[in-house]
DNA sequence: TTGTAGGCGTTATCAG
DNA sequence: CTGATAACGCCTACAA
């Protein structure tokens, strides 16, 4: 920088009162300043600069897995957002472990990021990290799920209302047999789609049995042992409320090896809306979350933390929305529809598939 | 550092010299010092440490789209070997915008990072740049497609050979009226697939019209137009080879939107086998490139690179494989069957309903 | 308005 | 072997 401010004329000071807007310097001097820093291509060191000002340009974006097809988006709005503003990603992945977070956390702090968008492992508990961040003066965002007792800013989408609303659609259709399967309950949005799940069913005075609820794993697999092990049970569901689209696939999958049809026979909801929903065999109906948006407001939250940071903690939930498709129908098309649901009708041949399914 | 070191009852140096091993210290010495450090959670400044070696422990990675269905798994990949190696990554995301590329570029350099995974963008022309990363000391890896004249490390993929194959395949299913879709021919691997389609079928003696050949965006929706456009060609084309997923993706649905069935009257292959592809209905045949390996291997010559930087630039090619799956079959299948599809009664009428529920 | 000096937290050098 | 000291590049008071 001496030496650049040399060539340009002028000194070092200058330079940087020119590049900060510091302090004002005549326009002539300005203007050469600015010539002279393009000419050059020069561009002050950003750790210098963070070491100086104890807080770089940096922001630490911790996820899960970048690799599960919910993040990207996310990550992606948060970046769009972030580099408009002058900021950079770092990202760091979990994969769900929490010492993994723990220790990103700890050494994303050694370079001073101006702030941290956080997507919690299930059984984080942020509240000592992020109480030693905020005295260090960076701003921390918790996006899509949130730690237990955490107080600071965050945003997810509304996951109970649209388990409730895929839940209450597929009352609407006529369904009276719905179970669920939800994922790690460790997980807020798991804990809170399970609660959807039951405040629809509630509302419609229908009672749900203890094993109408599986609980799984997020995935594909889980989905499908959960779903094998649904469509043995006597009376069958109708209709299967999926944590996530993935064990919503799982779901399909299973259904199709039983010998059973999507949706005929069973009806499948899904939720995430992940790009592959619309082309499956039948389409998957799924609530879908805004991904991108997420991200573009977590990270628009961490510019308002920069900007004041002695508000206190926000709080925003996004909105879903139900995402009609192929993989579900009113129970009864595979019987002819009577006016009143017969409740004895359905389930005759069941009892002697179970044993052999068990095998 | 100076302070925690007064606390540990030894100088600021030695404790440099306990955590960096440049020198040997006294066991007991060093016991403590490591002791103390752990007790106080003491992490050095990447900062400092930065501003002083004159190289980070950052890894600058340049991608066109992290939303990019293929990109995740990369990305991943290489985090995954940075990670185990001390680094972390910063990402940046192009949208194939050159001058975009080339801003992430200037201003990463201002962190020093001690390294960059570049995925060029179409128009990428790296050679001015890498120069002065090279000159900076840091290395360079291009992965997945090259800029003009890149004389650097490289990782890529097989392409015209994965495309090869994948043509061979539907010629030795009895094709002879082949056409391709291919992305921008601006991209190295765009030019290479189609190569590989183009040396198939010399290799089978069979000339292809330059209708056949039609050339679109990387996407579902440049797919569907091209398609559109090769199906109402006379003689009509049997089977379409697709530059990459998304483009077949766009072909199964204009197919479809045309009436005729996939696959018996157009068989298709797509290139990337992107997670979807076993979803779709028919489940897609395509060319397998292995993307978390693709990052694993770049980051892996980046860290190869920092050991020993003066070894000739090296080039790694990893291999593609054929996923053949429900989207490909002879040509002639469609002859016998006049407008009543095997077995296919049920998936008909689901069919039918899914376009009445699009109105 | 412009130039100068001190220090951010490290590492590397060099006397003890 | 240990401990003091000078940079690394920048920003920010403060003096000119």
């Amino acid at each position: 920088m001496r030496h650049f401010a040399e060539r340009a004329g002028v000194s070092l000071g200058t330079v940087s009162n020119v590049l900060n807007g510091t302090a004002v310097v005549r326009e002539p001097l300005r203007k050469r300043v600015l010539k002279a820093v393009e000419f050059a291509g020069y561009q002050p060191s950003q750790l210098a600069r963070g070491l100086r000002k104890v807080k770089t340009n940096l922001i630490g974006m911790i996820i899960p897995d970048i690799t599960n097809p919910f993040f990207p988006a996310l990550v992606r709005g948060a970046e769009d957002v972030a580099f408009a503003n002058g900021y950079r990603l770092v990202l760091c992945n979990t994969d769900n472990d929490h010492a993994k977070e723990l220790s990103h956390l700890n050494e994303l702090r050694t370079f001073l990021p101006a702030g941290l968008l956080v997507i919690p492992s299930d059984a984080s508990d942020l509240t000592e990290q992020a109480e030693s961040y905020r005295k260090a003066g960076a701003a921390v965002v918790c996006v899509d799920r949130l730690p237990r007792a955490w107080v600071g800013d965050t945003v997810t989408v509304a996951n109970e209302q649209g388990s409730f609303e895929a839940t209450r659609y597929l009352i609407e259709l006529g369904h009276r047999h719905l179970a669920t399967i939800t994922g790690a309950l460790q997980s807020t949005n798991a804990q809170q789609r399970l609660a959807g799940f039951k405040r629809a069913t509630r509302a419609a005075k229908i009672i749900i049995r203890p094993e109408y609820i599986q609980q799984t794993t997020f995935d594909r697999e889980g989905g499908r042992i959960k779903t094998r092990l649904l469509l043995s049970l006597v009376p069958r569901p109708t209709a299967i409320v999926a944590a996530n689209d993935m064990i919503a696939l799982g779901a399909l999958e299973a259904v199709r090896q039983a010998g059973l049809r999507c949706p005929q026979d069973v009806s499948i909801f899904g939720f995430d809306n992940l790009d592959f929903a619309e082309m499956t065999n039948p389409s998957l109906s799924s609530v879908h979350q805004p991904g991108y948006q997420l991200g573009v407001v977590a990270a628009e939250m961490l510019m308002d933390r920069f900007a004041g940071s002695l508000v206190p903690p926000k709080h925003e939930t996004l909105k879903t929305e139900l995402r009609v498709r192929g993989s579900v129908c009113p129970p009864e098309l595979a019987a002819p529809r009577r006016r009143r649901p017969a409740k004895a009708l359905t389930r005759a041949s069941s009892s002697s598939r179970k044993s052999s399914a068990r095998k």
